[in-house]
Parts: structure tokens; sequence; C-alpha cells
DNA sequence: CAGAACATTAACCGATCGGTAAATCTTAGA
DNA sequence: TCTAAGATTTACCGATCGGTTAATGTTCTG
């Protein structure tokens, strides 16, 4: 298998397990949304386990080059970027394929904090965690560390709404939310 | 079977799939882990899904129970009390058995909104939202019903990241931005 | 064209899935 | 004490689980 025939497979694994879930998603059923057989699965992936990583680590990447590109194209100083955060988490919640958050999704199926998928879950919060310190930083914002973590606690949290009652009024909530929050950082 | 040990049994079926989740723990397990034979649970529950359904109900009814009780405790007033919720979170996060939220859980694993599990799970976060909108009308707030939204985003979030993170100081954080928004959506 | 190397398929593995039927045990009333 | 009713267990259903084996194509080299 070559290796774009490869990341044709993780990127249809990526949308059937983000549509149907990870346990509810079977290896066969996997090969026939695929297209690709169960045998030739496993001669790159030695467990469904590991195909999941691979999910993970392209989402991961997919989903924080969106949001710095989205960002970047909103708003040009940083103060106005973090507020961006929340007008593009906006714009994903009105995407009819929304379907929360691949990573609260995995986390949730793999509770165990030393489970290899919950660990790379945590760990994409963790590079969101330092990007919106960077930015707070920049900002010039006072404890830019708790700042950002206060505003990745409304991101998650607005998309665990979001897909909970609806795209609705969340996303304008948790940004007028950010907004006070780093209004109240300000020097 | 008695009323009781129906009641026992989706004490233990609650506990089960709080700490296994949803599709993990099978019925054979399930009547295992209960003690209740499979047939002995299929006279009450017709399907899986209804039992998940009672699991549910008896949780939301626990964990709002506990969490207007904690809040009353804590404080007095009603602002105080909005941000005493965040104080009862803490308490919650640093509970060793503490394993995310059961109903962003059974909405990571019944994502589709039409789904009675999803519904469930939705309408449990809408009692908690009417509870805080509440909270924010005692305490005279402007715009309660936009506030009471902030902090709830603001406790899915910190719910997310204690999870996946463990408890750390996620509580401390969304407690003082829970501080910041009542304190701007002040007269 | 022969044959080695590789990729793909279909069939199969034991285990478990949600759910059920029949047999066994317990209990209560006559 | 006999028996009928109800609850419980055992055994089983077809389907699917994650994963493998053996056979079949396919492709590249000599």
């Amino acid at each position: 298998m070559s290796a774009s025939k490869r990341d044709e497979l993780v990127q249809n694994a990526l949308k059937a397990f983000y549509d149907g879930g990870f346990h509810a998603i079977g290896m066969d059923r996997l090969a026939k949304e695929t297209g690709v057989s169960k045998t030739a699965i496993y001669k790159h992936f030695r467990t469904k386990d590991d195909l999941i990583l691979a999910t993970l680590r392209l989402r991961d990447e997919q989903f924080r080059n969106w949001l710095v590109r989205r960002v970047e194209a909103l708003a040009d100083d940083p103060r106005t970027q973090l507020l961006a955060i929340f007008t593009a988490l906006g714009e994903w919640f009105d995407e009819p394929q929304f379907k929360s958050c691949m990573f609260i999704k995995a986390s949730s199926e793999y509770q165990d904090r030393s489970d290899p998928i919950h660990q790379t879950a945590a760990e994409h919060k963790n590079l969101l965690l330092k990007y919106f310190t960077q930015l707070a930083g920049k900002a010039g914002l006072s404890r830019p560390q708790d700042v950002a973590q206060q505003l990745l606690v409304l991101k998650e949290g607005a998309i665990v709404l979001a897909h909970l009652h609806g795209p609705g009024d969340v996303a304008k909530n948790a940004h007028a939310a950010a907004k006070t929050i780093i209004q109240a950082a300000n020097d």
C-alpha cells in the first residue's frame, strides 16, 4: 500500500470513527466503508487501537491547522485573535457534520488516563493550551497561562453544549464570556 | 423482583456504565457485576438502552441533588452560590472515582440528537441551566439567562479538562473565570 | 516467459454482542 | 403436603467483535 493510500485510509477511518464512535464501528464495517480490506488494514496497523491513534494524530494536525489559519484570517492582533477563536468555533458548530470534538469523544470511550488513546487526546488539548498561552502572552495579558486555561475551558464547554443542544447561541455566549475574561486580564 | 432490588440494580448498572462505558460494558458482564441474572434484568428492561436510560435518570437526580445541597451548604446568598458551584466541582474532581460526566460520555457514545439517550443527556444540562438561571436571577444579575449559559459552559469545559488532565487547577481557574463573568454581569 | 515478491481477498478463529426459550429453583396458598 | 405461580439459572440464538490464515491475484525482475 502506498503512503498516499495509507493516508487516505486513515482519513476515511477518521470520518467513520467521528461519525459512528470508536467502539460502535467494528473493523469489518471500517473495511467496507474505507474500501480497504481488513487484512490490508492490519498490514499497516497492528491493532484497532493503533489505527485509532493514527486517526487522532491526523485529526490533531487538521484541527489545529484549521484553527490557527482561521484565527489568523479573522484577526491581526493577538488580543482579537483570542476572541476570533470563538468566532471560528461558531462557524464549526454551524457545519452540519459537526458532532462534537474527536478528542472529547475519545476520552469518553477510553477513560483511563494510562490509555494511549486518552493520552493522545490529552496531548491535543495541551497543544491548544500552548497556543492559547502564546496568544495571551503576545496580547500582553497578565497571567497568560491562567487566561489561556480559562479560554480553553470555555472552548471545551462550548463544544459539549453545542453538540448536546445544537449550535444555537452557545458560541456567541462563549465569545462574550471570553471577551469578559480577556478584558479582566488586561493591564 | 422488589422495587428496592430494581433500584439496586440500576444503581449498580450506573456504576458499571460510569466506570466502563456504555458500549464497552456488555449485558453479560453487567449481569455478573450487578449480581442480577440477564433474564432477570430483561424482565424489567426491554432493552439495554432502556436500562441505560434508567441509569441516566437516576444519575440526573443524584447529581443535581448533590450539587444543590452542596452549594447551599457552601454559601447563603445566590451570588456566592453561583461561585460555590465551582467550589463543589473542585471537590468532585478531587474524588478518586471521578471520571468525567455521565451525560457527556453518553452524548459521546450516542451522538445523534434524535437518540433518546442523547436527549436525556441534553435534558439534564437543560435542568442545570434552569438552576443556574434561577440563581443568576435571584442574584440580580443582568441577562441572567446569558450568564447562566456562560457558567454552564465553564462547568462542562472544566469537567472535560479535569478528566483529561487530572484535577490540577482546572476548578480553581474555572472558579476565577466565573467570578469575572459574574462581576461583569453585576449592575 | 518464469518466478519471486507483494498486495488482496475470502474464509475462518474463539469470544462476545444483545436478546430469548426452556429448565430449574423458590415460595406461597390451599 | 401438593401444587401452581413467579423468579432465577442455564443454555442457546444469530450476528458481530478484533484478529489471522491460507489461497488468489497482481506486478516487477531476470
